[in-house]
DNA sequence: CTGTTAGCGCTTTCAA
DNA sequence: TTGAAAGCGCTAACAG
């Protein structure tokens, strides 16, 4: 390995001087700068990240949490393209990413206890949210940077997250239905223990109240991924007397699966029923009909959060509590008159 | 920050006893460990690691690169799913990865650049492989621990590459097809350039010929993700005399979009036309209809090219240079009888 | 503008 | 079985 002693030395100059160079200060003449950077070049010689970390007691990398490995859903796209948004940030700052995939919670716990104490990252993003959650609780008790994406269970006004306005988005999404007629709509979500069901969910409901519609508890169901149980809750669903003429689906891979539970019915997407859903993902564009959906702009929650846990690691200032992200709803073929 | 003096100044002994505390060397005894080990508990002291990488040149950690993400492919819930098969690995031995997702090959390569030069690594493992690769190239020139999962361009001898036996998956599933009566069958894949597309076509190329099928240049389209372009290739397809009653599809995820296709120009499936696929992703059990396809065991894919890369970077041990994984065809409804 | 010196936290001879 | 001392490669006062 060529160290900054040997291009010092194949310079002339001392080893504070290359440092020097390496670092651009402004106090090093352009002519020695010239001359070391020719060595370092001939030498092939490349700074070691380990001894500057510890100099420096900054690692350059932040860490990046991933839900449970355990769940299905971690195979949603959402995350290869949230991963994206914060590769295209750290890549800029030229910062490293460390991901951590556990396949359960005291998996993940470990993993995150080795980034903080062995100085690993200067800081994490955590891509779930979870009510009561170790690792939340310990990165707080830490006093160790990190940010959400999604809605914090706890300590919302102090936590760092970014967010879409998914109630807003809820409601515009459900308007968007009562707007082509339909008065009976239903909800399907995901676990209700995940915020972002329980905010689209809210955001349906004020919809429907500000536009005096009856809620109505059959209408909603709560899934995971509409495996077994979610079959029969469909059916249930509509076997109803006056079953929904409109869902609302909180997320597109759900949806992929309604559409093709409400085929095996014989339902009709969308003359029987419309739907319409969450996220955008490119599935989204290549299911029959194509979904009506609400862009969330995923990646941009990767780069924002990247942005923001930078800000607070490296720079110290103290970002925004709760970033907001965007949405916009993407009509597609989902979505027909009603009435 | 808790460091070893810290503990040494604690426990009554010095920095190098602690070290060997750490280190569990047999020469201390238990006495010592036990009084150091408690005064590391009650201190909360955590090694740091940059300080012992900076002697050990060693930093646990392994870099995972993903291919370009301009593209629309590191959408495919592979990805995740070879990272938690990765990551699994990577737990147990307590490594860490480093994820670079860069968006252009040159943003790649540069990525792979500090990781090696800045020793942020002890190995990278390729979640791709093209012709003529800049990044394969340069590991190989550095001479620095790699594996590749799939099928390397070059030095397929030389290289450590975990990879399915496409040609083989390619020939069964197509066999499969012809078991059930089909005569006229159509390969739709990727693009060429890719290994997995090209083996998976030469199994199928090789079914059809212990058949005595003769093959069919219009039955064969190579499209990405079936976007703009794809739709007319399936037009032409399907305008022909005698269009194919057997489709062996290259990715679930292309299925999915040929299956959207199919149903705009009334094609049934698989009433009309028979499908297969691979990869077996969770996707492939929900749509419409459910896919036969070849289970590729992604996450096995992900888990040996880690043990694979640790054996060759840490313990200095030659693996074997081709890892193959095996398959399975998973039956289910896209396939029926014909003729 | 540049060199000398000390030290980041840890491991590892060498000596005792 | 333990301690003292040197050094991993780099940065950052301090001094000139």
């Amino acid at each position: 390995m060529v160290t900054i002693k040997d291009v010092a030395k194949a310079s002339g100059v001392s080893p504070s001087t290359v440092s020097r160079v390496i670092a651009n200060n402004s106090r090093i003449s352009e002519e020695t700068k010239k001359k070391v950077r020719k060595a370092m070049k001939e030498l092939g010689y490349h700074p070691n990240i380990n001894a500057r970390n510890l100099v420096a007691k900054s690692t350059k990398a932040i860490g990046v949490i991933m839900p449970s490995s355990a769940d299905k859903a971690l195979q949603n796209p959402f995350f290869p393209e949230i991963l994206r948004g914060i590769g295209s940030v750290i890549h800029d700052v030229e910062y490293s990413m460390s991901l951590s995939t556990g396949e359960t919670e005291e998996e993940i716990f470990s993993e995150v206890q080795r980034m903080v104490y062995g100085s690993y990252v200067d800081g994490v993003i955590l891509l779930y949210s979870r009510i009561n959650d170790k690792v939340t609780n310990f990165l707080r008790e830490q006093d160790f940077p990190f940010v959400i994406v999604g809605k914090p269970s706890d300590f919302e006004s102090e936590i760092t997250h970014v967010d879409n306005d998914n109630f807003r988005a809820g409601k515009e999404i459900t308007n968007h239905l009562i707007e082509m007629g339909h008065k009976r709509i239903g909800f399907i979500g995901g676990s209700r223990d995940l915020f972002v069901t329980r905010d689209r969910e809210d955001g349906y409901e004020a919809a429907l109240q500000e536009a005096g519609i009856e809620e109505c508890d059959s209408y909603k169901i709560h899934t995971e991924f509409l495996k077994a149980g979610g079959s029969e809750a469909v059916e249930h669903l509509l076997s109803l007397q006056t079953p929904p003429t409109g869902l609302v689906v909180s997320d597109d891979l759900i949806s992929l699966g309604m559409l093709s539970m409400l085929e095996k019915y014989g339902v009709r997407v969308p003359q029987d029923v419309s739907m319409v859903s969450f996220n955008n993902v490119y599935l989204s564009e290549i299911t029959r009909p194509a979904l009506t959906t609400v862009d969330i702009n995923i990646y941009e929650l990767g780069a924002q959060s990247a942005k923001a846990l930078i800000e607070k690691a490296i720079n110290k200032l103290e970002p925004a509590k709760r970033i907001i992200i965007p949405h916009r709803i993407v009509y597609r073929d989902s979505v027909s008159k009603e009435g």
